[in-house]
Parts: structure tokens; C-alpha cells; sequence
DNA sequence: ACCTTTCATCGTATATCGCCGATGAACGAT
DNA sequence: ATCGTTCATCGGCGATATACGATGAAAGGT
């Protein structure tokens, strides 16, 4: 699921989801706790932070349609689990980003880099 | 306020706030294109995209901020650069964090695959 | 001098975010 | 049936993000 099939294009989108959805600490906050308990429901979270119930179950539902947290509604207390496989990938297209913008640095400095040398 | 995270904090913030500043397809955009090609300008990026230019300076200036871009102010044209450690530092802060996730999930599932942990 | 190019900034309009309280639904217990 | 608990959703409010055009400043060419 978490694989992209063809252009860059939806790779990118699928990449700036994820990222967007960490970008705010309290979603950050809130993937550590779910990884550190098991069972984790929206209540233990709130108990954790010092949010409103509505705000932590928002952010939440963030998490979850970046594809970063599974959710199991159960209707009593609904189980919210980390994909580690998904985060993994958002790392690792992370990571293929910052190798390429390296690669393609070291190969301009290395190669000709005429054009950067004065200052 | 929990402050259960004191040293942690100041770095979660300056990944989220770098996350945040590639959480927008334009501005991975930006980021591969200023690595492509050295010596790049506003107006350069401007052709490349189909943005006004000041839509466009003011991606460049997330991304500064954001400290992933290094800009030399020379008046006729400003030259941008990527700041290839920067990108590595916040690609490894992400990954920390993904380890961080995956190890807690696998030391719950060895360990002590207690689930029911209601209050 | 004048004009062009390039860029940053301002102002504005629209959309989304982040937070909250309130509400209703689902389930267990009494 | 009546509570109590848990959760998702709605509506509202203020703040931020995104996009644009317009303006001004700096440097170079005429």
C-alpha cells in the first residue's frame, strides 16, 4: 500500500502528506506515544497531553489519512496503532530526496562547477 | 503543560519546522531544482514553475527560514543553495524517530504482548 | 540621465489549520 | 430504561498559509 506505481508526481504528493502531518509537534508527540503503549485509544492520549478531546481526536485523524496511523474502530474505545511500514517509506523518500539534491551537488562540484566558484 | 520531553523539545521543533517547509509540493519542487542546476536564481525558478514571483520568493523564503536553503543577497540576482546538511540533519531526525517507533513496537510484541492495557 | 532586469516586500483575498465547547452515537453497567 | 464512558463530528473563532498584483529598491546596460 504504501507504494507509489508510476509518475514522481504521486510519490511527491503522497511524500508532502506525510511530512505536512508531521510537521506539527503535537502529531509528533502523539506518534511516540502510540508506539510507546500498545492499545492506545484517544482518551489515553488526551490524558497525556493537555488538549481538548476533540483536538487530540482531530490530529488524530490527521495521522491517520497520511496513512501513518492504523485505527481499528472498535466503538468503545478505538485502537490506534502506528504503521511503522508506512513511516519507514516517508523516511526513506525522504532520504531518496536529500540523496538526489547531494548527488546532484557533489556532481556539479566535482564534474565542471565553473559557475560557483567566485565570491 | 507535560513537560516530560525537555531537551527533546528544541529538536522536535526544528524538525517540524523543516517538515513543515517541505510538506508543500512546490517547495520539493524548489528544492530539486535549485540542487539541479547551480547558481540559481528567483526568476529561475519562476520559469521552471508556472508561479508569480513573488509566490515564488516566497516559497524560497520558507525554505530559508526553514534553514534547508542558503541565499547569498547579491541584488541583481540572488543565488540560492541548497544547504545539503541541513537536508541530511532533518532526513536523520526523521529517521531517529522512525527507529524510535519501530523499536518501541518490536520490544511490545517480543517482549510482553499485553494488549488490553484499559486503565 | 533613462530604461530594463531582478528581487523583496506590501496589501489583499481566499482557504486551511488549530483549538475549543457542544452534541450525538455506541457500548457497558446498573 | 437510565447512567457513565468514549469517541467522532459540527460550528465557531482566531491565526496562519497560499496565491496574486502592485510597488520600490538595487544593479547593469543604453
Amino acid at each position: 500500500m504504501p507504494r507509489s506505481l508510476s509518475g514522481a508526481c504521486c510519490a511527491h504528493h503522497t511524500m508532502t502528506k506525510g511530512l505536512s502531518a508531521l510537521s506539527h509537534p503535537v502529531r509528533v508527540e502523539i506518534l511516540k506515544h502510540l508506539s510507546g503503549y500498545d492499545a492506545c485509544c484517544c482518551k489515553d492520549v488526551v490524558r497525556h497531553l493537555h488538549l481538548a478531546q476533540s483536538t487530540v481526536s482531530q490530529h488524530l485523524k490527521v495521522l491517520v489519512e497520511a496513512g501513518l496511523v492504523h485505527v481499528r474502530p472498535e466503538r468503545q474505545s478505538s485502537r490506534y496503532e502506528v504503521d511503522t511500514e508506512a513511516l519507514a517509506g516517508l523516511t526513506e523518500a525522504l532520504a531518496r530526496l536529500t540523496q538526489t539534491c547531494i548527488d546532484a551537488s557533489k556532481s556539479r562540484t566535482s564534474s565542471h562547477g565553473a559557475e560557483a566558484n567566485d565570491q
